[in-house]
DNA sequence: CTGAAAGCGCTTACAG
DNA sequence: CTGAAAGCGCTTACAG
């Protein structure tokens, strides 16, 4: 049983594929009755058009694409997923197709950026989780084709960044902490080469210094957004420096791992530290009775950056940066110690 | 600046297209220097064959797809991100192309099945989260593209179905309990329609059976995978049934919903009733201090559902049930009454 | 309202 | 080792 194509549909109706082919596109200038006829085969035969032959034939479906580096097995802070449901979402509702790529896939088939949109006939996509020293981050600014990057700086015509104001939420997280009676704050960060971290860092270091707070780096440490990482940090910070009362993390995984470090030297959250984590994961509402933490939603950021794609793919409409709205989720992992 | 098509990089370097079709291709009776010569051009023009055109040419990028009814904004169970992992690992390592299917979207454009793998040239098709009334489902047994079905039973010729073994699962969880001396144990099913639910059931009352238990219907209740229904269920459960000291859990968001309940009358879990899940999701390790449940590996289905398409599909290996790994993971929400 | 023909960008016998 | 030509399954002027 081949598939049928435009063609078998054609003979069987009697009529020429063009006739087919218009009737199937909605023309209306093919009478009721062979349309009704067509309408008919179609069923029978099960008939659906080659995609490929119609976007070469004119009628492209255009395409948007989920760039991101790699794909992890499990991924428990729900980003990514989120990002593909987002622009998915859109993508069917303005009839676009959604493709999921990965960096590394391209990398072995030895391919740019460029090259990588050319072959999948890549309208538009959103960048997620690229490291700057990726060989595809320079390649972007260059390219014409509309691209989002989420979390990231990219300088260039057709680049729009897309993130929370992440200076500002960690400002929000350390000034609660402050406005809690705590004066001595560490900070858990993640990567220095990340964008994010820098501005997190940003956020609280300004807050530090407006609360009138002496900002000590000793406290801060980078823990490359790893759970492991930051619980080690921890036990070292808390034996060097005993007189802190709060961690303000800049992810829910690293803030895991600090609590988890807080009770193995017999500490309790929130009881004698408190800790604030970033990214409102889907634990989160578990660890610890409930992480106080910046809430971040991915599907919207998928969303939003794919509406920009399409109003730059069919307006030409060029944004820099597109603003995403977080809140400040307070649960139980912070404790007044005024 | 337009796309180069292979005409540009044919003329460029002064060869016709064939030739460097040939070449792309990594046919060897072109010669290393036009070879080379069109290495060059490639790069400088940053060609890329267009797919569409290949695929009509005869040169078919095979694509496998994983179809869902739906994606949620956020899946806290982590399962589609998973099988979305699974499946393009395997697809990339093979050399297909992967492609992410909504059975809503596809009715919107008023498509069957078969209409819709045909449109984009799927060669094979995981399907996930279906339900036994959605029209598609029937359509499946009949169709001659290789799929394999997570969770369901389906009949037909090119149709596999994959899961881990849910009845004995479940009876190993009711076991646990049972040897923890429990012995009033209620059931926080699924929705009945569900296969799984079915299933786990199964093992339910074989475990309540074999040891010699009585099997009491009252204990069993439909919460539609839901967690506020489960809440509610439990509410009811604890005020008709006192005398209950164990829930077995069809899901562990069922299962958060349960221990809710059970503190929200003022029990604690597991000093005064256990409670088990199954799925272990993501926030499963942090649910009141840990979530004993069963483990199950989205990423794995993901991966030998793909490897049972390709089978399928490049060595007409028909498999009819491919059978996955799972395990109990014993944390804090068992506690012996012995 | 309908059809013959050209063309989309490739690949692949076939001939040299 | 290389090229002219046919063909993949569509769409779209164009002509009637």
């Amino acid at each position: 049983m081949k598939k049928a194509s435009i063609r078998d549909v054609a003979r069987e109706v009697g009529v020429s594929i063009t006739t087919v082919s218009r009737a199937l596109n909605g023309y209306n200038d093919v009478s009721a009755s062979t349309k009704e006829k067509i309408r008919e085969v179609v069923e029978r035969l099960n008939y659906a058009p080659n995609d490929n032959a119609r976007s070469l034939g004119g009628k492209a479906t255009k395409v948007l694409a989920l760039l991101v580096s790699g794909l992890q097995q499990r991924e428990d802070s729900g980003f990514v997923f989120g990002m593909i449901s987002g622009l998915y979402c859109v993508a069917e509702k303005n009839d676009y197709e959604f493709i999921l790529l990965t960096t590394n896939g391209a990398k072995q088939k030895k391919m740019n950026y460029l090259q990588l949109c050319r072959l999948k006939n890549i309208e538009g996509v959103i960048i997620s989780g690229i490291k700057m020293d990726d060989p595809y981050y320079t390649e972007l600014a260059k390219s014409e084709i509309p691209c989002v990057v989420v979390d990231a700086e990219v300088e260039g015509e057709n680049v729009c960044s897309l993130s929370i104001n992440n200076a500002e939420a960690a400002y929000k997280s350390v000034e609660l902490l402050i406005q809690n009676g705590h004066r001595k704050i560490a900070m858990v960060n993640g990567s220095s080469s990340a964008e994010v971290s820098k501005e997190r860092y940003k956020g609280y270091v300004k807050a530090i210094e407006e609360n009138g707070l002496e900002l000590d780096l000793s406290y801060i440490k980078s823990c490359d957004f790893e759970e492991k990482i930051a619980y080690e940090k921890t036990i070292e910070l808390l034996n060097t420096h005993p007189e802190i009362t709060a961690f303000f993390c800049a992810s829910d995984v690293m803030a895991i791992g600090v609590i988890t470090a807080i009770n193995s030297i017999g500490k309790e959250v929130p009881k004698d530290i408190s800790v604030v984590g970033f990214d409102d994961i889907p634990a989160a509402k578990f660890v610890n009775g409930g992480l106080t933490t910046i809430c971040q939603e991915p599907f919207v950021m998928g969303k939003k950056g794919g509406e920009a794609l399409i109003a730059m793919i069919e307006e030409n409409k060029k944004t820099s940066h597109i603003n995403i709205p977080y809140t400040l989720v307070e649960r139980k992992t912070v404790k007044s110690i005024r």
